[in-house]
RNA sequence: GGGCCGGUAGAUCAGUGGGAGAUCGCCCGCCUUGCACGCGGGAGGUCGCGGGUUCAAAUCCCGCCCGGUCCA
């Protein structure tokens, strides 16, 4: 890298970069804010302060300063609109699962619809420029939506106007940029000069970084004006071969700017008011007092690490309303915004196929929904979440249809998880009602530690443990800082990535050109010629190949590389990031230079290639059986079997996995041709919709298609059967539920699948030679088998008990007597623990002191004494006697002194048993 | 992907190295016109799986499987 390339990060606060010809034009001049310190572009020199919250209250709440009332709708028409009579095409939405990114869960800003491959170069946009409305779901401050009367969101929706400048393809950069906001805010909502302010900033994330103006307008900030410029390093910043205009206007505060009602949740959802009041109570305080103390939530700074008491006292002091008016009037609003924006969240989604898990977006979801439900159980409507989802459907399925198309399974998908919930709380809240019993015998309070035990564990809040403890008598208090205290709780150092030898390779080969690669072409060959580039350690480089590498799931090419009369074994081929493809081979290494003649394991690739279709028609299988949500979670393809991992919610039953089954050998015996095509990765996107990408990221404007037609299509690298009948027979031979909401099918085709039924087989019919029984009455023969030796295990256990007592009688008879102390002595060839502990049962109840010494068993018997109380209060000790015989025979033992047992060394007769006993007890009585 | 907690009777759980338990549920009997309660009796267990330590493991150690939960 170029070191005068690099620029530092100050050099974005140079005010070079801000000082733009329109600003001349139109008579704005620079200052500085004298509470936040930033500077901004005004044309009021009176002017001194930037305007952005926390620095100014709303100006807007309770008056008309637009030209017209927006609702969200409106809000985005309108700017859409704008934009494409400006030259921009109109783009779809993209989905609010980021499914092509590997490094982010949920889309949150229009421009991460673009990268990496568009910003980076890679792809060409859709249209440039662009403009689209794109939902987007942040949840950084999920815990203080409401708290900012909307100013904060889970979701909403980012306008944004985007051009793509190339090195030779400028479209429009900073004074356009600036020139269309300045033209939309007048324009379309009348806002005057006077009251358009754009600060200046430094926009950064993503590994992108560049300056930005934030366009604020009575108090409140309306869109961010990025111009992306360059890329992050840990030296500093480079510059990007393409500039990215990526603004950012925030289409729900367009709205309730327009509105200037008292919160941004009544501009979003005022009409959806009514029919919520039917499903929840919805608190309705004073117009008046909400007007008065809206403008004053412009102080709250979520990120500021201000805390929520802080916040209120704040807003308390600065609108005059005291503190228990706000806590009255205003706090239980702020729940009803909470659970408003929290359940479109969800909604959105779910929508998408996203199923509630432990893990990665999954958990997401879980907390988003749990957030929701513990809201509603506040107001005792616990049971009103799916009516709520219910009504966001409704709501906003006009914009988005896909809401509508899924709406069953998305009801059904939260519905379970609710379920899943109400479980945990059950089980939480019995489990911290058994803790608190024990910890109050001990403390009057809480610890703290406990609190984050129970969430860190159990995922129980505090308040919901508190309400128990204060149920129970037990003082608790919650500390501000909690959910810090749980993030401590996980400090680790993370682990270095692995995977070292890879990028070792890759260095060792970066100056040798890509492999081509001839397996597209040829999929049904097996023989090519090639030339040895050269070789590392025992990788063969070849200038083509034939060997399809390990790669999406798809394992290697075996087979052979030929030259003279020499031959070697290829055992993996190994595809690096340069398109370089590596043969490691086992034995000679073929010198450079060349010409050789590879030869693929033919009965290998025709397996993998089954395999790989046949994972393609179960997963569409699988996506009509279980529902859309249904998607690839990952999935691995070998000769033997394959393995497909999906999402779903519950366990799959039998009949799950018949009717998959059922219909994926459907598929297969309708020979429908496989067709795979090279397309335009927004012309691909546009014919089949996001699920192409079922194996995740594809970075590459040009993408191979993979189509069953009406059944499947996916981007995918892999090789695939000329038509589905090829795949031949499909077995699902077993599934494994790898994490929640995870399942994994493992499944054969084709001749693969013949090993598996005829082992199956094997093992029925030795079942049935074992059982000797005919095949059909396997099970049958099997329970009567079972039965029989419940009965049987029954049965001996109430003869030992007869047979104690008769051997009971017999050794009383022949017991040692020590003045009032008896000994009874038994050697039991039987190796039955129980057996003699019933013989000990009947022989030495009270009130004579007595003792049972038994030794039991084969070769290497067992000892075992018992001392009733008495015999323990004369000083006998079972635990000492048993260690003192068996050191006489060999072996040891121990105990208490009611209970003494040990294994022995050696075998011992009755006789020299009871010889044996009569010396220890004799020196025992003695000392 | 990582951390933490857990897996013992049909269910909920107790059991800190020495003979597998409690409560509910189930079955039988008593009481009652009947039901519930009450009383008496009974059935029900590879202590998740595998290895190790030990004379001895549900219990201690290691690995795996399964479940829960928090975090990225």
């Amino acid at each position: 890298m170029p070191h005068e390339a690099l620029v530092t990060f100050d050099r974005l606060r140079d005010a070079e970069a801000y000082s733009l010809e329109f600003f001349k034009e139109r008579g704005y001049i620079r200052k500085k804010c004298r509470v936040c310190g930033e500077y901004f572009w005004t044309v009021n020199p009176d002017r001194d302060v930037c305007g952005e919250s926390p620095c100014e209250e709303y100006k807007f709440v309770g008056r008309n300063l637009a030209k017209k009332k927006l609702d969200v709708r409106g809000s985005r028409e309108v700017f859409l609109r704008f934009f494409e009579k400006r030259g921009h095409r109109i783009i779809k939405p993209y989905p609010v699962v980021a499914r092509w990114r590997t490094d982010m869960f949920l889309t949150d800003a229009s421009i991460v619809d673009f990268q990496p491959f568009v910003t980076s170069g890679i792809a060409p946009p859709p249209a440039n420029p662009l403009v689209i409305s794109q939902p987007c779901i942040r949840l950084v401050d999920v815990d203080k939506v409401g708290l900012t009367f909307g100013r904060h969101l889970t979701i909403f929706e980012m306008g944004g106007a985007h051009a793509f400048n190339y090195p030779d393809k400028e479209v429009y950069w900073k004074e356009d940029t600036v020139r269309y906001y300045h033209e939309f805010v007048r324009e379309e909502y009348g806002i005057p000069e006077e009251e358009i302010i754009y600060k200046e900033s430094i926009w950064s994330g993503g590994g992108n970084a560049g300056p930005c103006f934030e366009t604020i307008s009575y108090g409140l900030e309306l869109a961010t004006l990025v111009f992306m410029q360059y890329k992050t390093l840990d030296s500093g910043l480079i510059e990007l071969p393409i500039r990215t205009v990526d603004t950012g206007y925030g289409i729900e505060r367009f709205a309730w700017f327009s509105q200037g009602t008292p919160s941004c949740f009544d501009a979003i959802y005022g009409e959806l008011y009514p029919k919520l009041e039917k499903i929840i109570e919805l608190p309705k305080p004073d117009r008046k007092l909400l007007e008065a103390y809206s403008p004053y939530t412009a102080l709250v700074t979520p990120k500021a690490n201000q805390t929520i008491h802080e916040a209120r006292r704040i807003v308390s002091e600065r609108s005059g309303i005291p503190l228990e008016v706000i806590e009255r009037e205003i706090i239980p609003l702020e729940r009803i915004y909470a659970l408003l924006d929290y359940t479109k969240s969800i909604t959105f989604i779910i929508s998408e196929g996203v199923v509630p898990s432990n893990v990665k977006v999954g958990y997401l979801a879980r907390l988003l929904i749990r957030k929701a439900y513990r809201l509603l159980e506040f107001i005792n409507s616990a049971d009103k979440l799916v009516d709520l989802i219910d009504l966001q459907i409704n709501y906003w399925a006009r914009d988005f249809p896909h809401l509508e198309e899924i709406r069953n399974e998305t009801i059904e998908i939260i519905e379970s998880e609710i379920n899943k919930f109400r479980e945990t709380i059950k089980r939480g809240a019995a489990y911290v009602e058994r803790e608190i019993k024990q910890l109050k015998t001990r403390m009057e309070e809480l610890p703290t530690e406990f609190l984050v035990r129970m969430y860190d564990e159990k995922g129980l809040t505090p308040d919901f443990v508190k309400q128990i403890a204060e149920k129970m008598n037990l003082k608790i208090s919650i500390p501000e800082n909690f959910y810090e205290l749980v993030a401590s709780r996980h400090l680790k150092a993370v682990e270095a990535p692995t995977q070292d030898w890879i990028r070792i390779l890759e260095e060792k080969v970066k100056n040798y050109p890509a492999t081509k690669k001839l397996f597209y072409e040829r999929p049904l060959e097996f023989n090519f010629k090639a030339k040895v580039l050269g070789t590392v350690d025992n990788y063969v480089i070849l200038d083509q190949t034939l060997f399809y590498p390990t790669s999406g799931g798809q394992a290697s090419d075996n087979g052979f590389l030929k030259w003279g009369d020499n031959r070697t074994r290829v055992t993996e081929a190994i595809l690096l990031s340069g398109g370089v493809i590596l043969h490691k081979v086992e034995g000679l290494i073929p010198p450079s230079g060349i010409e050789i003649e590879g030869e693929l394991d033919r009965e290998r690739r025709l397996r993998l290639m089954r395999h790989h279709t046949a994972t393609h028609i179960i997963l569409g299988a699988a996506r009509r059986v279980l529902g859309k949500h249904a998607w690839q979670a990952g999935a691995e393809k070998e000769p033997d079997k394959a393995r497909l991992d999906i999402y779903h919610h519950k366990r799959l039953t039998r009949e799950d996995l018949e009717k998959i089954e059922h219909l994926a050998n459907g598929i297969v015996m309708s020979r429908i041709p496989v067709i795979i095509k090279w397309m335009d990765r927004n012309e691909a996107e546009k014919i089949y919709g996001f699920t192409l990408y079922q194996g995740g990221e594809v970075p590459s404007a040009i993408i191979r298609v993979v189509e069953i037609p009406g059944w499947d299509a996916e981007a995918c690298g892999g090789i695939h059967c000329e038509s589905t009948e090829d795949v031949g027979l499909i077995k699902i031979v077993r599934t494994e539920r790898i994490q929640e909401g995870v399942e994994r099918l493992i499944f054969t085709a084709g001749t693969s699948t013949l090993p598996y039924i005829q082992e199956n087989e094997k093992i029925i019919s030795e079942a049935s030679m074992m059982l000797e029984t005919p095949s059909a009455s396997i099970l049958q023969k099997l329970q009567e088998t079972i039965n029989e030796l419940r009965d049987l295990r029954r049965r001996y256990r109430s003869f030992i008990k007869i047979a104690a007592k008769y051997r009971a009688k017999e050794l009383s008879i022949k017991s040692l007597e020590f003045d009032k102390l008896r000994i009874y002595v038994s050697r039991e060839r039987e190796d039955d623990k129980e057996y003699v502990f019933a013989i000990s049962d009947e022989l030495i109840g009270p009130p004579q002191p007595k003792c049972f010494i038994a030794v039991y068993g084969g070769e290497k018997p067992s000892i075992l004494i018992v001392c009733n109380e008495e015999a323990q209060n004369l000083g006998l000790h079972a635990g000492e006697l048993a260690s003192k015989i068996a050191s006489r025979i060999g072996g040891r033992a121990g105990g208490q002194s009611k209970l003494g047992q040990g294994v022995l060394q050696n075998d011992v007769d009755e006789e020299a048993l009871r010889k044996i006993i009569l010396e220890v007890i004799g020196e025992v009585l003695k000392g």
